[in-house]
DNA sequence: CACAATTGACTTTTT
DNA sequence: GTCAATTGTG
């Protein structure tokens, strides 16, 4: 990572005065020295307030910058701008962001505006976390670790956590360790040890042991030479609080802090800035402008045990600290940010100037409105309203759309995204945003059939995928044979027949002898104390290890990773897997040992790997985005589609339960993100019904909807531009709820086109199923339509696919029905032989042409080239003869 | 000890 | 409906 090198020496880096600085920045510096005055071109085309948030550098600043105001411009053009004008040195800047990709981002910018080849030292520029990393490995010993502490990521901490718990003799069932995972998380999001937490939170999970285990937890991190991820931030505060000296160091180091996303901060983020941010008088190092008008960077070469000349603090030295955010996308209070720390911010630094940027440079003028109005139904907020002065009278308002079910809304999406790409608009620019990631499985199975490329963003990490954390373990026990979790990740990964049994043999031997388990396997393998199988096992594996560290500095590391996965016989295992995702395994663990090249040792690529590993995939081709509306925050697109605002999805239930009036608010601040990601185009979807957990149940348009403004807003009189299917609704009740009111439309104006929305509730009421409930009802309407179902056979079939081809004006109950048949028909006919064998081409409808990969009955799997495994009855797919390849 | 069958959960997600 | 994780069986 640019700029994170370590071995960048801390203070002498700004010392020699008298080494010339970069070339354009030196010019600049010495520029304004002289009082020139004439604009640096970084700063045109600012708008007043941007540029007030750039050039207002002294004392504390809040940007309150809306949606699309040019932010991210400010925050780099800010730093652009302290080291043009000789403010300081890059070394001397903290810049912080939430995440990798925001980083990145502002790096590059920060590198174009002050030119690549001038960036010696880049300011500190990187995500709480991995500013966190840094300043311990610096003061590991301080928090009782050594430097090259591992960083366990929650996969580690789950399990680790399940490990106490069963210490602790306590039932994993009844105390999930996710769960705990997930209270720690909390309280260290809140700074607190295991002394600090509240009693309550203590006693609230393991028959009161809460707090024990928490402790337990520290301890064996400890003992594991362990972080997790909140440790990160709440070990570096608690080592500035109990030491002085050191939180001095970075007080004298870090002369502006600038902060990205600020309404994102949780509390302990929160103290961990404070804590840097705000001087004690009594410790207050010398103000820069003390020094007679003198401009340039004070001296800071001396070493800190060296001291500083210790001039009488006269007041507070002025905390240079910047916070941009936006209250009102705050949309991460679930994990524990806390709006509140931005709603505060001018008490917590007194004087602080507030700038406000408003003029949006993103959206058409009904977007905004659209948007605005909606946010307005939000109470405590700071307050801003977003305005563009390029209104144009050609702009599309708002689309609000109705449909049936979820295939017909990712069918009508389908249709609207291909309609803009014949009027020339590129994928690339058009984006689903949905509430809930189930969502995403229509749109995909939709594409995938009339083959519209798109690309999913934020699914599943690619290091979080087994066989990349796997691999990981490998490489993570030769670089530290005392990763005890990584050992026992791969012990028996491939299958050794090391079993509970040899594991616990390993556990009790590595206590015993105090060592890790890797030299306890090592031991155990030359005693006779375990049967001959598990032994030879054990030797082969310790061996494989001890030679593959010995290797460690004489190979390359990506040479060494391929021939770790080889040696294990990791590949190999893959490799004779049978199922259909096993080529694309081993194709990421191709991608994995590329992917090392980047990084010049095995150790420094691990340490990155826990923080920073995110794969953009597809990047090249054009293809629509499908993601969260979460994950879209800070990304913009020419066309926005945000299908799925029904009550009880969006805003979702369990906001509304668990939140309450808050929840409900931060689901309006989502709502207000996924508005304002659009520039040009806007469609809202809803739709009558929607599948939950397997059922159907219907629902109620979003209350959100009511809140758009009339003026920015066109409902659409239903799909009937797309395609010949009937309306299941009355298209015109749209129109006709109109009128007067607070509300511009009447409350029920969206209501009136939920048929069968009686319940109230709709799709998410209280009422929808436990698992146990779910499956009850599950056998009862297998049960009773198996005698219908026996006696239609394959006809049903046919009809039910016939359905889902030809029409959605059915109603749901066929809808239903087609499901139901699956089921039914697969098992009433299991006895017939299958007309196809494994192996055999095969062309289905939808799907496409694939490989038959297993028969079970009359069940085939398959693999198709573009979709994928799927399974699906015999009798919707035929020979693939004649079917052009 | 390995595999198959069964059970239960299931909003959002960074690091 | 789908996934993973756990329980029961060979």
């Amino acid at each position: 990572m640019p700029g994170f090198e370590d071995d960048m020496p801390f203070f002498d880096e700004p010392a020699r005065a008298s080494r010339p600085a970069p070339g354009g920045i030196a010019a600049r510096a010495m520029a304004a020295r002289q009082g020139r005055s004439a604009t640096p071109d970084y700063l045109n085309g600012l708008n007043p307030e941007q540029r007030l948030a750039v050039e207002t550098t002294e004392g504390p600043v809040l940007v309150l910058a809306g949606a699309g105001t040019g932010k991210t411009r400010v925050l780099t053009t800010r730093i652009a701008h302290i080291l043009a004008t000789g403010r300081a040195f890059p070394s001397q800047i903290l810049a912080v962001t939430f995440t990798n990709k925001a980083a990145r981002e502002m790096k590059s910018r920060i590198g174009m505006l002050i030119g690549e080849g001038n960036v010696e030292g880049m300011p500190w520029l990187g995500t709480f976390h991995s500013i966190g990393v840094k300043l311990l490995r610096r003061h590991a010993e301080l928090a009782g670790l050594r430097s090259d502490f591992t960083i366990l990521d929650t996969d580690d901490q789950v399990r680790l956590i399940k490990q106490l718990i069963q210490a602790e003799g306590l039932d994993d069932k009844r105390w999930a360790p996710r769960v705990f995972a997930q209270m720690i998380d909390g309280w260290k999001n809140k700074g607190l040890g295991p002394a600090e937490i509240p009693e309550g939170d203590a006693r609230a999970f393991a028959n009161g042991k809460g707090r024990e285990l928490y402790q337990a937890y520290q301890n064996r991190l400890l003992t594991l030479n362990a972080c997790d991820f909140g440790d990160l931030l709440c070990h570096p505060i608690r080592i500035f609080r109990a030491h002085h000296d050191v939180l001095e160091e970075y007080h004298r180091r870090f002369k502006y802090i600038l902060v990205d996303e600020y309404q994102d901060t949780n509390t302990a983020q929160y103290m961990w800035l404070r804590l840097l941010a705000q001087r004690p008088r009594q410790s207050a190092s010398v103000p820069a402008e003390g020094r007679g008008g003198d401009r340039r960077p004070p001296d800071v070469s001396g070493a800190p045990a060296q001291g500083q000349p210790q001039e009488a603090a006269v007041r507070p030295v002025s905390v240079n600290i910047c916070c941009v955010g936006d209250d009102d996308q705050s949309i991460y209070g679930w994990r524990g940010a806390e709006v509140d720390n931005i709603l505060r911010f001018e008490k917590d630094f007194p004087g602080a100037t507030v700038i406000r940027l408003e003029r949006n440079y993103r959206s058409t003028a009904h977007i905004l409105g659209a948007a605005s109005h909606l946010i307005a139904h939000n109470e405590g907020r700071l307050g801003k309203t977003l305005f563009t002065d390029r209104p144009d009278p050609e702009d599309a308002k708002v689309n609000v759309h109705a449909a049936w079910d979820s295939d017909e809304e990712a069918r009508a999406v389908g249709e609207a995204i291909e309609a803009y790409q014949r009027g020339g608009h590129a994928l690339n620019d058009m984006a689903i945003l949905v509430r809930a990631s189930f969502q995403m499985r229509s749109f995909e199975d939709r594409f995938i059939e009339i083959g519209l490329n798109y690309r999913v963003i934020g699914g599943p990490r690619f290091y979080e995928r087994q066989e990349i954390r796997d691999a990981l373990a490998y490489l993570r026990v030769v670089a530290n044979s005392g990763d005890d979790l990584a050992f026992e990740r791969i012990v028996n990964v491939p299958k050794r027949g090391l079993g509970e049994a040899a594991i616990r043999q390993i556990h009790d031997t590595a206590r015993a002898l105090g060592t890790p388990m890797l030299a306890a396997a090592a031991n155990l393998a030359e005693s006779d104390e375990l049967k001959p199988k598990p032994r030879a096992a054990l030797r082969e594996i310790t061996a494989n290890f001890e030679r593959w560290q010995k290797a460690l500095d004489n190979t390359p590391h990506t040479e060494l990773a391929e021939t770790i996965l080889e040696e294990s016989g990791y590949t190999d295992m893959w490799k004779n897997d049978r199922s259909a995702d096993a080529p694309g395994r081993l194709e990421n663990l191709k991608e994995l040992i590329r992917s090392m090249e980047e990084y010049e040792s095995l150790r420094s690529f691990l340490e990155h790997v826990a923080l920073v590993m995110d794969a953009e995939q597809n990047e090249g081709m054009d293809a629509v985005s499908i993601m969260t509306l979460h994950s879209a925050k800070g990304l913009e697109f020419e066309t926005v589609f945000l299908p799925g605002w029904e009550e009880g999805l969006f805003p979702h239930q369990r906001a509304l339960d668990e939140g309450g009036r808050s929840g409900l608010e931060e689901e309006r601040r989502l709502a207000y993100v996924g508005l304002t990601r659009a520039k040009k185009n806007l469609h809202i979807w809803f739709v009558s019904n929607r599948r939950i957990h397997g059922l159907w149940q219907s629902t109620i348009p979003s209350r959100f909807l009511e809140e758009l403004p009339e003026a920015h807003v066109e409902v659409q009189e239903s799909g009937n531009s797309y395609g010949g299917y009937g309306n299941p609704y009355g298209g015109s009740s749209f129109a006709s709820g109109r009128g007067g009111r607070q509300n511009p439309y009447g409350a029920s104006r969206f209501d009136s086109l939920g048929q069968g929305s009686s319940d109230k509730g709709g799709a998410f009421s209280n009422s929808y199923a436990t698992p146990g409930w779910q499956r009850a009802q599950q056998n009862r309407t297998e049960a009773t339509s198996r005698n219908w179902g026996t006696r239609s056979g394959h006809q049903v079939e046919r009809i039910g696919y016939g359905e889902t081809d030809s029409g959605y004006g059915a109603g749901r109950g066929s809808v239903k029905g087609r499901t139901i048949d699956g089921e039914l028909v697969a098992k009433s006919v299991a006895e017939t032989p299958s007309p196809f064998s494994v192996g055999e081409r095969v062309f289905h409808q939808k799907f496409g042409n694939g490989n038959i990969a297993a028969i079970e009955g009359n069940k085939l799997t398959i693999d198709f080239d573009k979709a994928g495994q799927k399974k699906v009855l015999d009798s919707f797919v035929e020979g693939s003869r004649g079917v052009g390849e």
